[in-house]
DNA sequence: TTGATAGTGATTACCTTTTATCAATAGGAT
DNA sequence: ATCCTATTGATAAAAGGTAATCACTATCAA
């Protein structure tokens, strides 16, 4: 039989903080905003969520190269992100761009792709 | 003034290695292919002419998300690459694709980016 | 309300990649 | 050939992120 899955408040605050926003967080930043709702939940509790989260298909994991995993909703669809070198803040991106199958050599196969454009966001920009 | 730098087999290996090769090694890929012209090459030492090489500007660093850096020289002008899910290896893409920019939101500034295709390599799909 | 047990939090252990250490080796200018 | 010292190789240790442990707490079916 399958593990029994209980509701709480920690798991509750995890999955909130992770509706609320937009783009992908890392585990300290979903552990840092789901204190303000239950100020005793502790890091540990963060990564054993996200891994459930992960395994209902309710999340997945966002890599930029360099840096450590972020987690987002599933429910969000086809898109890419935008990391910007000043915050350090990572953002979606709705739409994607055509062709890009043809950059792959003869005989090649692609499944998927990543896209990820660095810069500085609209407040680091300004 | 500045340390002085001394030629050694050691080193020379290394180069070589990177220069014969098409598409970013990791570090142990470097070790073992470099060993075969210097069987006592340690991976610390790798390590070492790998962090020189990066600051003399002629190899940089290559991060496919969720793994760890890989090298390879820097006169290979602007490039994508390719990420086989069967083998493992990576493989350079020459051409770009238009539009990138127009991906990020109003405000935002981009500099620079990042494509990685992933499926199986023409070994690999075969 | 109670009881079985899933979940929690603090901490330690872990894993992988990278760097520091240090005695020994080997460029290369003289 | 000699000397100075940059470089090396083996190893230990660091760094960063994640998972395991374990006693305690809290959920929820009965």
């Amino acid at each position: 039989m399958a593990i029994e899955r209980r509701t709480t408040r920690q798991k509750e605050a995890i999955k909130a903080v992770l509706e609320e926003q937009a783009g992908p967080l890392l585990p300290d930043d979903i552990h840092r905003l789901a204190v303000k709702a239950v100020p005793s939940l502790g890091i540990a509790t963060v990564y054993r969520s996200l891994k459930n989260l992960q395994e209902e298909g309710q999340v997945c994991c966002v890599e930029i190269p360099g840096q450590p995993p972020r987690y987002e909703r599933t429910d969000k669809g086809h898109h890419h992100h935008f990391h910007c070198r000043n915050c350090g803040q990572v953002f979606d991106l709705d739409k994607c761009v055509e062709g890009l199958k043809k950059l792959a050599p003869p005989g090649f196969k692609v499944t998927d792709h990543e896209i990820i454009l660095y810069g500085f966001c609209k407040a680091c920009a300004g």
